[in-house]
DNA sequence: TACTATTTAATTTTT
DNA sequence: TTAAATAGTA
């Protein structure tokens, strides 16, 4: 193969990181720069020039996508297929270690994956049986908490709870939690990673096996690795492993849930010597975009240092409009994709950018009523749809008897007489002795169960045995073709006349052919069906068919990492909303919604909008939002504010509206005001008009309190 | 046990 | 506003 094929489409940064001898390498790529370029050619060029085999190469990444297309470049560039290259997620590469070697690290050979749904079940049944007030030990905040602890590394042990109660019980909830996921063999996600980690250090000769094979370890998005992660990587690469990792620090939009932008600076301490090399020409965006993204960026401080620059022309000046409301807001952007489809243009290049998913809502509506087609990303996910997570919940316990998860989900439906009290009394049985539901239910619930519960029971029993026996060595699509025919799924969905009814039973048959075209990754060596329900929890698929239709694409800001369009809208650009007001007070966190503005701003690549409103609702209410201070943070010279056209349509009742909506005299979104009992405070927000008004204070003392007019008798300040 | 009414809380998301 | 979880009723 001709070497030039590899460093001719490359820049002089790129090919000094695609080149560099065998050494640590830390890839500092700013947005557009061609990041996955430079890993698929560096991967290129160890396999051609330096010969190294692929089997001695490890590639990591964030998502399934990512590394399906490292793979598919790597192999288009190659020109043959690198099978026993070892290209997966983080989650998907611990997943396979642990299969290997579930022994050594204290799994049961038929673990299954939880994802976090299922975990949160599970702590919600926990909580109760614990006899926990679920308000104070909120489920949500108790896998929250597990989490953080597993990408921290810690285990209920390594936790100091000392003179703190509340620490105290979250412990015993998180070992609790443990102790009921190792004996029923699930695994959640974080655990994956903690078990992969902890089992190279339990085991030296597994992990020494390792190092000598992966000599190269490259990791694509390193700003976004966690603790564990870097730890695991850390190990694996030891002494002699040569690590190739890149990232951007001005793009870790993901702190809070666990990644860790310092992981970048470590990299250094404990690579002393480490090849640093910046890639920071843009190919994407205009410089117009380019200089105004470099503006907000600079206003960070924690920075690694790097500016983008392009050769590219500057393009048109970023567009403002401040909208009336968030309805005002849509109109106004859709009108723009309508002249950009008008003008020749495709739809699918055009992306509307929010912080919230929330927001979508409007766009939806006016895209819907102006017939144009569009695509939400981030919705439900294929294998998180509630009856294919039904039928996948039957599969389970073929596989896994001891999976209470699924036997909960599916114990009663179709509805067939185990009602909750029954539930109860097996779930109370099986918590005291320590032992699967399936087990307690097997043996009446220790004879606890009254006869027609009893027999209920034992029916669901043997229709599992059944369905386990029947399907033993059918191929795998017509396993879960009889599954969802026999356990009554099917029937069940289809006496459901409505539209959903038949969608859910759509959705089943389209389970099997996911099974029928599913192909096992063959350095996983699992049998058929734990291979397809692997790939079940780590692989939720895509969220909505239809990819190749040329639709409008709306999504969050977040979700907006990686990709790239002709035409980009941010919306609600306002105080509260974006920056959101849960990461205001916090100066990390504000900094991490100005790399989010920095990444949305860097999506676009010719024409980029930016709108926000003066009045939005939100959770019912109308409220006010000053401008964000983001927009603020863009030199003027790169802005051109639209105005609104005076439109013969004005809705003048909603002015009106919101004039009487004042409350009061005088009263207004940020008066200072005095109560009797409450002390002094500002006015937040407000509703209503004449003796019904209220309207929210945030007291210095008392806190936020909503009043009413009539009889707050506030004194104005 | 199954269905309906009420309450409650609401960033961001991949695995 | 609205989705989801819980409480209450037939």
């Amino acid at each position: 193969m001709d070497v030039t094929t590899i460093i001719d489409p490359l820049n002089d940064a790129q090919r000094e990181a695609v080149t560099a001898p065998q050494e640590p390498v830390l890839v500092i790529a700013g947005a557009g720069s061609g990041k996955t370029r430079v890993l698929v050619h560096r991967i290129a060029w160890l396999v051609e020039v330096d010969g190294v085999s692929p089997h001695g190469i490890m590639a990591v990444t964030f998502t399934n996508k990512a590394a399906a297309e490292m793979r598919g470049r790597v192999e288009q560039l190659l020109d043959m297929p690198v099978g026993n290259l070892w290209v997966g997620t983080f989650h998907g590469l611990a997943h396979r270690l642990l299969r290997r070697h579930a022994e050594d690290a204290g799994l049961p050979k038929g673990f299954q994956i939880i994802d976090s749904q299922d975990q949160q079940r599970m702590l919600r049944r926990l909580i109760k049986s614990l006899g926990l007030d679920d308000t104070t030990w909120a489920p949500r905040e108790m896998q929250w908490f597990i989490n953080k602890q597993k990408d921290e590394g810690l285990r209920p042990d390594h936790i100091d709870t000392r003179n703190d109660h509340t620490r105290a019980m979250q412990v015993r909830i998180y070992r609790s939690y443990q102790e009921d996921c190792d004996r029923l063999g699930l695994v959640d996600f974080a655990e994956l990673l903690l078990r992969a980690h902890e089992l190279w250090l339990k085991r030296p000769e597994i992990l020494a096996h390792y190092q000598r094979r992966f000599r190269h370890v490259l990791v694509d998005e390193f700003q976004d690795t966690n603790s564990v992660q870097y730890a695991w990587l850390r190990v694996l690469t030891g002494d002699q492993g040569i690590l190739f990792a890149v990232g951007d620090d001005d793009q870790s939009i993901y702190r809070w849930r666990g990644a860790k932008v310092e992981n970048m600076f470590q990299l250094k301490k404990d690579f002393p010597g480490i090849r640093q090399i910046k890639l920071e020409q843009n190919y994407r965006s205009t410089s117009t975009i380019l200089n105004a993204a470099n503006a907000i960026i600079n206003n960070n401080s924690e920075r690694l240092g790097k500016k983008l620059w392009t050769e590219g022309n500057e393009g048109e000046p970023i567009r403002l409009y401040n909208a009336y409301n968030e309805r005002d807001e849509a109109e106004f952007i859709i009108a723009r994709i309508q002249d950009w489809v008008n003008q020749g243009n495709l739809r699918a290049e055009a992306a509307i950018l929010y912080r919230s998913n929330a927001q979508s809502r409007v766009f939806e509506e006016y895209l819907f009523k102006q017939q144009i087609p569009y695509r939400v990303y981030g919705g439900l996910r294929f294998f998180e749809r509630a009856e294919i997570k039904d039928a996948l919940a039957y599969l389970r316990l073929i596989e896994n008897r001891a999976d209470d998860t699924s036997f909960e989900r599916v114990v009663n439906l179709p509805t067939r007489g185990i009602g909750a009290r029954t539930v109860d009394v097996i779930r109370e049985y099986a918590r005291a002795n320590s032992i699967s539901l399936w087990e307690s239910a097997f043996g009446d619930a220790g004879g606890q169960l009254n006869a027609r519960a009893a027999s209920a029971t034992s029916k669901f029993l043997s229709l599992v045995e059944e369905l386990a026996h029947a399907t033993e060595s059918l191929p795998l699509h017509e396993q879960v073709d009889h599954v969802i025919e026999r356990s009554g799924l099917i029937p069940h969905f289809k006496k459901d006349h409505s539209e959903q009814g038949e969608t859910r039973a759509e959705n089943l048959e389209e389970l099997v052919s996911a099974a029928q075209t599913f192909e096992p990754d063959e350095q996983d060596d699992l049998p058929p069906l734990a291979a397809f329900l692997s790939h079940a929890a780590l692989e939720a698929g895509e969220g909505q068919a239809d990819k190749w239709e040329d639709c409008v694409q709306l999504m969050t800001l977040h979700s907006a990492k990686g990709l790239e369009f002709p035409l980009v809208f941010m919306a609600g650009m306002e105080e509260g909303l974006f920056p959101h007001k849960r990461s205001i007070d916090d100066p990390g966190g504000l900094e991490e919604e100005r790399r989010l503005c920095y990444v949305g701003t860097t999506r676009a690549m010719s024409l980029l909008y930016l709108s926000h409103a003066d009045q939005r609702r939100m959770h019912g209410t109308d409220i006010f939002a000053q401008a964000s201070r983001f927009l603020a943070e863009i030199p003027e010279e790169y802005i051109e504010e639209v105005r609104p056209k005076i439109r013969v349509r004005r809705p003048v009742y909603r002015r009106s509206n919101a004039f009487q909506e004042t409350p009061a005299d005088g009263i207004r979104l940020g008066q200072h005001v005095k109560h009797g009992k409450f002390g002094e405070g500002v006015v937040l927000n407000y509703e209503g008009s004449g003796s019904h008004a209220r309207v929210q204070v945030n007291f210095e003392a008392a806190g936020t309190k909503w009043l009413v007019m009539f009889y707050a008798n506030l004194e104005l300040m």
